[in-house]
Formats: C-alpha cells, structure tokens, sequence
DNA sequence: GTTCCGCATGAATCGATAG
DNA sequence: ACTATCGATTCATGCGGAA
C-alpha cells in the first residue's frame, strides 16, 4: 500500500522497485531535482557524466511505472561545464527517456536572477536551468488557472507615463513598502503566464515585472536547490488538492513543505538520514507556522 | 576573395561551398536563425524534421571552415511542438555538430517577453528560444565589457524606499518617460550580464529600425524573425569593430543592419531574391538614419 | 514596529599547481 | 597525459545588529 506523507530513507533505486510500497499507477506528480553529474559523489557513488544516463533510466523507468496515466513528471535539471563545453547528458538523457515512452511534452526554462556570480574569460554566470515536462499521454492533467498572475502590461503602462518630477519625488521619499502595494493592485486582473518561470523578491527593479515571489534557497542551515515556489508552481499547476507528489530526491523537503501547504499528499524520498531529519523538521516547521 | 557588405543570393549550401567566394578561417561571428524544420518548406525544399540535422550538418560543416579558429557561432533556433510534443531535431544537431568538430560552449536563453500569443489546454505560450554557442576553440574571442548591464540593486534598494502617498501619487500623474530616467541614474555602475538575454523594446516582431520589414513579416509569415536587438549583442559580445559578420539565412537583413551599425562588415545569403532586395532596402534606410 | 547598513554565502567555473 | 585540489572571481539575497 503506497504510504503518504512519508518519508522513506534510501537510494531511491531500491526504495522505488518495491512494488508493494510504491503500486503502480498511483502518484499524480513526480517533481524533483537529481543529483547533478558530479555532485553529491559520497552519497550516491559519484555518477559520472558519461554514466548519468544509464544510471537514471531505471529510475525513470519506475517513475514511469507508479504515476499515473494522466500525471506529469518535471525534471529540474542543468548540464555544467566540464572543460570549457556544456556536457550532452541531460539532452542525451531526454532522447533516451522517449524511447523508454515518455513523452517531452514541454521545457520551461527557470530563470535564477539570484545565480551562482563569478566571472571568466568565456562565459558569462548561468542563470536559467531546465524543467523538463514529461508525460505518459497527450492529454494529462493541466490546471492552467491554478498558476494565473497578475498582468504585467498595467505597471508598465502606468509607470511610463509618470512625470518626470514625480519620479524624482518619489525617490528621496522614505516610508512603507512600495512593492506589497502593486502587487495589491495589480492583483485586479490576471492571465495566463507562460513558459518561462521567474521567481522574484516583492521588490522590483523594472516596472515591467510583475511576478512577485521570495527567491530563498537557503533553509536556515541546509541549501535547498530550489527555493519552495518551483515546487509549489508545479504542483498547482499539474495537480488539484488530495492529490500525491512524489519526489524521489527530495533533500531537505522542500517538494513536501510545498505539497503540504497546498493541502496536497507527499512521498519522499531520500539516501542522507540527515537531510530525511531534517525535511520533517521543516514540513512540522511550516505546519506551526500556517496554524 | 572574400567579398563584404554584400547579399549573395541563392542557397546557402551551394554559396557556402564556393571556396573562392568563401575562403577558410575569414569570419568572425557567424548568427542566424536557421528556417525551422516544417517552415519555409517552399523555399528549402520541404525539410522534415527528422532530416532537418541531415540537412543543416553540410551547411554548419561549411561554416566551420569558413569561421576563423577563434570565432564564433551563433545559432537562435527553437523546436516546435508537433502532435503535442516538443521535437527533437535541436537537441540532436547538437550531438551531431560536436562530432564535427564543434565545442558546444554554451547556450543562450533568449527571453522573449512579448511572445506570440496563443492559449493550448496543454501548455502555455512559448516565451523563450535557444542561443546555441559553438567555438571551434576554447580560447575564443569575447569582448564582455561591450554588453555590460546596469546593476539591478541599485533600483531595488531605491524603490524600497518610496512611500505609499509617494507612490499613489505617481501613478496617478500622466506625463513624460520613466523609463529612460531609471536608465540615466543606473548607468552609474555596471555589471555583467548572464546568459539570459533580455530585451526591453516592445515590439520583438516588428523590430523598430525596420521599416520595411514590419509589413514583410506579418503578412508573408518569415521564419527567421529576431528582432535587431539579438544580432546587435552578440555581435558586440563576439566581434570588434572592423570583424566581419555573417548570416547565411539573412532574411530581410536584421543581421546586416545590426552590424551595419555597430561599424562591423556583414555577408549575407539569402534564397529568396524579394527577401535579399528588402534587405538592401532596410540597410539603405539604416545608413540614411544615422547620418 | 520599521528601516537601513554591512556582511556572509551560494547545485559555479577557470587556471594553475600538485600527484 | 590525466585527475584532484585550491584560490580567485562575482553579485543577489537573507540575516543580524543598529538607528
């Protein structure tokens, strides 16, 4: 019987083929983050780049088996650089999950304002990683109107039209939020976004954006690799309430944190028994908090 | 001998492999937006998606011999869905150009704000088209310091600090550019960009320069449509004044006009002898402007 | 209760050095 | 030649302490 709102320590290898734990035809979204091609070495034996696909068919295999027909898979992922070149492993690994039967219905792109900074002679900080969408069938479950967002053209328009001694009135004063106030009023209307996700801090720099979100990755002391709106987009997006979330390298738990707050089920799993801890600490953290 | 500023007309396979023409190792950037696999299936002889790498691998062959060792390659290209499913034909020219020879140094994610419109119960607007890098070097040419941005801290912090009678107030007033004003204070410190590009102007499908071709590509549906703001920084990024451009499916001549303007030779092939005539055109009217 | 200022810190990458 | 480690680079963000 598939155990919810649980999390099973592990390498999901294992945890995953049990087919008494994990039915199939059972979990509505699988989102999650996997370990990069060189990182994460001691828990996971160092997957090398030239390895990664071979060693996540079979998990995308059993991902394949337990969700359900009209479910979704997102797969935050971003190749890194080896010798001055892109590797070929993610790209590599979306031709090999296809012939495995999924379908790559869509990539979003993420955009990271917030990116990792540095400098070097040949490239610039990456700031964009993939979600790559894939489904079992053509017509899984969508709820568009879950994910809407207030309209971006209003701002614009307005604050062009400001006077130039206004603006500068309004720069030397000092009181009160200026940003929770837009996006009041900017909440009147709204409409579709589209596939390419921002996450942004209520304070914004241009006039023209208007998607408003905290951009913190970091949990007090453990990282997460996404901030809690990637998971929290996707679930609404691609799952209704009571529904099951599955993340099958789940961390600190953000996923579950997530799924939670939207009154959705969640199933991690995890191989650190430290960071299985400390993901409970953080879903009874955001219980408390929401009480 | 390599002759420049200049529309060659025909297709580029046939121009490309004129050696006198064309000799090895004389370009310095090489961008275009090659037609997409199902479009523009008249003039390139219907090219299916899944021969699309067949038949652009020829094409980039002549390119690497025609770029010089410390050039680049830009090419703007998007997969289209077809039976619900994003294509594969990019990512497998990818595999393809690097067993030519090619370094897959990085890709660009150009944010396109103002997507085409459209609404699918099964995705949202495309918003964002791939910049794929290629060198035939590690060590290629990269002027960074040419497309530094305004720091975007330096509103944030500003902004925070506006009152809320403050703001009321501005946004009921009506006069002048506020744009601009924020673009003035910000220039005092600049940053470097990362590798998602963004563009600020509004109109992505009719780029404001191009007088002629706004009509053009409305109504006769032009593949290669980048507004001139895309050529225009990776031409700064990858050439310096003097360096010779080149964009083997021209169009209507954005790229031309682009590196027209920033002092750089441009080449240009064109199949379509009504798309290279209104490519003269646009640079015609360009030059006229700026005197 | 708020705002402001300073500071530490990241799913990074390069180039040099060492084994 | 090939891998492992280290220091330098850079900037958006959250946090803590002070006004």
């Amino acid at each position: 019987m598939l155990e919810k709102d649980k999390i099973h320590v592990g390498d999901c290898r294992q945890v995953l083929s049990d087919h008494i734990l994990f039915p199939g035809g059972t979990v509505d979204l699988v989102i999650t983050s996997p370990p990069y091609a060189d990182r994460r070495m001691h828990s996971y034996g160092g997957v090398k780049p030239a390895a990664f696909t071979d060693w996540f068919i079979p998990i995308s295999g059993e991902l394949y088996r337990v969700l359900k027909p009209r479910g979704s898979l997102v797969l935050n992922m971003k190749e890194n650089v080896k010798n001055g070149e892109r590797q070929t492993y993610v790209i590599e690994l979306i031709l090999a999950m296809r012939k495995q039967g999924w379908i790559w219905t869509e990539e979003y792109c993420w955009y990271k304002k917030n990116s990792y900074p540095g400098k070097w002679p040949n490239r610039f900080r990456d700031s964009w990683e993939r979600c790559l969408h894939f489904t079992k069938r053509r017509d899984f479950r969508m709820y568009q109107d879950a994910v809407k967002v207030p309209i971006g053209d209003w701002a614009t328009k307005r604050f062009r039209s400001m006077s130039e001694k206004d603006f500068i009135r309004s720069m030397s004063a000092t009181s009160s939020k200026f940003g929770r106030r837009v996006a009041n009023w900017a909440n009147k209307r709204k409409v579709f976004p589209h596939n390419v996700v921002v996450f942004e801090s209520e304070h914004y720099y241009e006039p023209s954006t208007m998607i408003h979100f905290a951009t913190e990755c970091k949990n007090r002391n453990h990282s997460a690799c996404f901030p809690i709106e990637l998971p929290t987009w996707f679930i609404k997006l691609f799952t209704k309430k009571g529904d099951t979330v599955l993340d099958p390298f789940i961390g600190v738990g953000t996923t579950a944190v997530a799924a939670n707050a939207l009154d959705r089920h969640f199933i991690g799993i995890e191989i650190s028994p430290a960071y299985a801890k400390e993901a409970y600490r953080n879903i009874r953290a955001m219980k408390k908090r929401t009480k």
